[in-house]
DNA sequence: TAGAGCCTGGACAACGTTGTCAGATGCGGG
DNA sequence: CCCGCATCTGACAACGTTGTCCAGGCTCTA
């Protein structure tokens, strides 16, 4: 192990624990604090030799430029706020690897932040973000009123919201479409015979769940199918009441035959359900989830891109950094049915 | 939709697009800045009657404090960088939310980046953190060699690596027990009779690959069994060459009764291998993956708790930065062998 | 009613950087 | 030998905030 100083060595130090300045460095190198700028900051019109002297006493004194005070005085942090809702969640993984990618194609870092889902705490994480001046905002929202963000926009930060739409104000949205999604998901079951088909999705207040809701009616609908509210199961979320909910409509006076799942952590307790059961239920899950295609059916699924939705809206954000960009508008991408085997049971009865 | 400004009619504006600073809302006040500042701040020494003032004047110029000048007067940012390997890793979703979790208690904010396993992004992305001067660091190392952060760490800046240690510099880490828990799910295998056993992991540069090899090997030679080279792919990663490797493991001269998988995408591609095999080929993979309990049969895994490293680390960066702790320290976590179905097969032949 | 003491509010400097601008230096030509 | 020009360098202010410190006004007491 090389000589590196113990934690203990260091100094109390004021402020970032005695950090070399510009100042500090221009002494060591006997040159102007202008001098030391040019250099740190690559600008012409320095001689060779100077710099020289310069870098030489930067690698010395191990300094490094602090960008707080360069965002003071530019007016720009390179930094954007991705406000999300658990990056915990596999959906939000690909999603935030995006957006992180597209920053950095634009030299910008990310900051991000999970809400679990609390409005409260939605707003406080982007409130904070905004106080850091981070130049834009992508946002995955948990609340559905973002007036409070009126001042920022007006500001100037550049603002997309993702997988759900602003409340209440006018900004940029990029969406899944699903409705269209979920219509399709469930017309595919109506397609293989079904007709009693239940449907567990999350609470109708979420705009996704929402959508989704309205896609299974419609499919329904079309088919001429009058949907039972025992077949429907809105707003339960843990696994114990989703497997309870499942277990019902399995049980129930007129069970059903095939369900459509709301999204991927329902689809994977109700996969446990289904595995449960000898009859062979059939399934459609909103989302793809790993090695869905490993199981005995393999799920079918509707399947949405978490990365496109996080790179289409970081791309979206950095045109209105750009200038290049005026109305907000609204994008929806495509979702896509994968077949795998679970969708196309027939019907058991 | 209510009223607010479209982006067109957004002042071009100076710097952060027009934001009112203190100045401003002391001017609407009729108050000094530091009474403004005090307000903000919570500070007393503010009569109630003042105080309405000055918020009315926040309010209605939408104020927010520009925290990168609040930063360089005071020195501490409030915000700690996590540097990993690829966020969209479901094993990094957990990690990186459990060390948020943490820092949002001390309220702190996390930036975080991908390295995308190549050291000078590592570098590139630790070097822009610390221009930042976030507070603290949580790494997950993709290089060998950290001396580049030396001038950090004199400086102050509180550092903790995660899953793999640190290189040629003294630090502290907080690891998974990657030789125990790869020498115990091999011991299981042998437990269960077999003999024949393959290793699929990466490169052993890298520090957890190694370990787990090294644990591979230690429990073959407790049981007498003399290791061949055809039983070991190392280095390989990506989806097909694993996939080659398996075959050929399974097809050679001697060929293996079980596979021991060093990581979670080896895994899954070996899964997909052995679904498509007739033989019961046992399979231990260490790291857990979802669904493996649903399917046939369920995987038997070595699980780390990701989120527990996440928060260990986290917690131990905020020591460091109450300066209650002294000396680097390393941390070992257990791992846990789940059992689910396919490390308890008999060898086939 | 005058003086002591407390409470509120504001002027000012400082944090570390960058933009502006003017001064210094060196070189070549007249 | 001196002037003009181009090139390089540095002094200074400014960014928006907070810490220090002092002034002024109030209340309370003697």
């Amino acid at each position: 192990m090389p000589d590196t100083p113990r934690r203990a060595d260091r100094l109390p130090g004021n402020r970032y624990g005695n950090r070399p300045t510009m100042k500090d460095v221009a002494a060591r190198a006997g040159v102007g604090l202008k001098t030391v700028s040019r250099v740190v900051n690559g600008e012409p019109g320095v001689t060779p030799e100077t710099e020289r002297r310069v870098q030489e006493a930067i690698d010395a004194l191990g300094f490094r430029r602090n960008d707080s005070a360069r965002v003071l005085r530019k007016g720009r942090t390179a930094s954007i706020g991705l406000v999300l809702e658990d990056l915990a969640d596999p959906f939000y993984g690909p999603l935030s690897r995006a957006v992180e990618e597209v920053a950095r194609s634009h030299g910008a870092l990310l900051i991000n932040g999970s809400s679990a889902e609390d409005p409260d705490r939605e707003q406080e994480l982007v409130l904070a973000l905004c106080a850091r001046r981070v130049d834009g905002l992508v946002v995955i929202p948990a609340g559905d009123d973002h007036r409070y963000l009126e001042p920022e926009l007006k500001a100037g930060v550049a603002t997309v919201f993702v997988d759900r739409p602003a409340g209440r104000i006018d900004a940029d949205v990029v969406l899944s479409d699903n409705y269209g999604g979920a219509r399709d998901g469930v017309a595919h079951l109506i397609a293989h015979g079904h007709r009693r088909i239940g449907f567990i999705g999350d609470m109708p207040r979420i705009h996704t769940a929402a959508e989704r809701l309205r896609g299974y009616r419609a499919a329904m609908e079309d088919a001429g199918i009058a949907v039972e509210d025992s077949w429907m199961s809105l707003g339960v979320t843990d696994p114990e009441r989703v497997r309870r909910a499942a277990e019902d409509m399995l049980a129930g006076p007129s069970p059903v035959t095939a369900i459509f799942t709301g999204n991927n952590r329902v689809t994977v307790t109700v996969i446990r359900v289904l595995a449960e059961h000898d009859r062979g239920v059939a399934l459609v899950g909103f989302d793809d989830i790993e090695l869905a295609d490993l199981l005995q059916p393999g799920v079918t699924v509707v399947a949405q891109d978490a990365a496109a939705l996080g790179r289409t809206a970081a791309e979206r954000l950095f045109r209105q950094l750009d200038g290049s960009l005026l109305a907000p508008d609204r994008i929806e991408l495509p979702t896509k049915l994968v077949t795998r085997g679970s969708g196309e049971l027939p019907p058991a009865d």
